[in-house]
RNA sequence: CGGGGAGUGGCGCAGUCCGGUAGCGCACGCGGUUUGGGACCGCGGGGUCGCAGGUUCAAAUCCUGUCUCCCCGACCA
């Protein structure tokens, strides 16, 4: 992508409605822009981002043999009438409304009354399961108070996934495969190091939940860590029983502030039997299905990461979820240096390397300062300059190394060929 | 939902106490000088001062109501 076409602008001006450092700078570098209080649209450059994440999250879903669908967000009274979460009593961030005839509709908070009801259509055997299915949906929650920038907004992005099992080894074998997809998941968005998988309330349906926690100072959870068996209890749930019951140790653990950036629940056969999901074993006996459901916070896990990685420069992204790559930067319009700039831009984004190319008629503090801001993990610069030495000078965002580097070298840090 | 703070060109702010023709920086347009870490000079365009009432000869400024935003707390499968 060509910057002299994209239409977002970068400011040096900090929003004065933001005090959370994710959205300042995605707002300050283009990234994404407020409609309202915790409600934010995702403009190109946070877009990819927004892609990128969900294409490693996908990935990994897919290769648990996760099917891909989209339910809707315009949800029915009745349903949810059934396991009794309608009221606002009972849940107190639902968005409502009423069709035309006064019907009342509900905008999906979550999806997991739909999905199993939906599923009903489907399973009715114990040769149609296990199964799994996942969606990149919107959330709308109408939280009485949005903070934390994308970390936690009133509409956003959440991967769910929700599972069906004939019992309870099915059911856990699937879990423990899930548990592992997340850690790599983790991993891959760069937040492995900081990321615990957390005991946490289970709700009413089992003892414990699994939350993927990072530890992030500005956080809303409290967690204590084991950094040393990769484990964590959350604050709600610390207690003597339950440490011994994990097998953690007091002494051990450490108290830190953390995000959670995934949940993921074994409901057993309780939602199944209130909404009437049955299959039909060998001997032809009826049981409920067993139930899972498994969560990610996309947009969330985007402002982790912005969160996490940001220096006082700005922005600094994990290779694997930058909006691109590499931004080459062309500094002067000599021919010679256009025409370098330009051959290489080309030879990159043909082989599906992804370029931001600044050849904008600036000058170069603004361009480096843009470069930097917006966080792409390398920059390459191509000038008279870099033209009378004979190399490209290569930066490294993260750490701030520069060098001099030939052809050969910028293609083998870019995974791409000459 | 309780407490606190704030709404003034696209963005960041001053002006409000003490009423008298709305200002600065960034961004934007034109001209010029610059040109490897957010340059400089000159000229220029752009704002019913959140909204609705009220007081007054006169309201960004005073009064009443209302909406929105931010922070702390509470809440949070």
């Amino acid at each position: 992508m060509r910057l002299s076409q994209l239409f977002t602008k970068t400011t040096k001006n900090v929003p004065a409605d933001e005090t959370a450092r994710n959205a300042q700078l995605l707002i300050q570098a283009g990234f994404i822009h407020k409609e309202m209080a915790g409600v934010y649209a995702y403009l190109p450059l946070g877009l990819r981002v927004l892609e990128n994440i969900k294409r490693v999250v996908r990935e990994e879903m897919n290769g648990l043999g996760g099917q891909e669908l989209i339910m809707s967000s315009l949800q029915r009274q009745e349903l949810w009438e059934v396991t009794d979460r309608w009221s606002d009593e009972n849940v107190d961030i639902w968005f409502k409304s009423e069709l035309k005839n006064g019907t009342p509709i509900g905008f999906g908070w979550s999806h997991e009354e739909p999905i199993t009801d939906m599923m009903k259509n489907f399973i009715s055997s114990y040769r149609d399961v296990p199964v799994s299915v996942y969606q990149f949906q919107t959330k709308l929650r109408n939280e009485l108070r949005a903070k934390s920038g994308i970390m936690r907004g009133r509409e956003f992005v959440m991967k769910d996934m929700y599972s069906y099992s004939r019992n309870d080894e099915e059911h856990q074998a699937f879990y423990d495969a899930v548990t592992k997809a997340y850690l790599r998941i983790f991993e891959r968005a760069g937040l492995g190091d900081i990321t615990y998988l957390t005991f946490a309330s289970g709700g009413a349906f089992t003892q414990f939940s699994h939350e993927f926690q990072t530890i992030l100072e500005a956080g809303e959870d409290i967690i204590y860590v084991d950094k040393s068996k990769k484990l964590a209890v959350n604050k709600e749930v610390y207690t003597d029983e339950v440490l011994k019951q994990v097998g953690l140790e007091k002494s051990e653990l450490e108290e830190v502030k953390a995000a959670e950036v995934g949940n993921i629940f074994s409901f057993g056969t309780a939602k199944s039997e209130q909404l009437g999901l049955y299959l039909t074993d060998e001997t032809g006996s009826k049981q409920a299905v067993v139930l899972g459901s498994y969560g990610i916070g996309v947009t969330r896990l985007m402002g982790v990461v912005a969160e996490h990685f940001a220096d006082d420069r700005g922005l600094v992204w994990p290779v694997e979820i930058a909006p691109a790559q590499i931004i080459l930067v062309r500094l002067g319009d000599n021919p010679e240096v256009v025409k370098q700039a330009d051959e290489l831009y080309n030879k990159l984004t043909g082989q599906s390397v992804a370029v931001l190319y600044d050849e904008r008629d600036m000058r170069a503090g603004e361009k480096f300062a843009d470069a930097d801001l917006m966080g792409i993990p390398y920059r390459v610069v191509i000038s008279e300059k870099t033209q009378a030495a004979g190399a490209y000078e290569l930066k490294v965002r993260r750490s701030g190394e520069v060098k001099q580097v030939g052809e050969a070298e910028l293609f083998e840090t870019l995974d791409a060929k000459p």
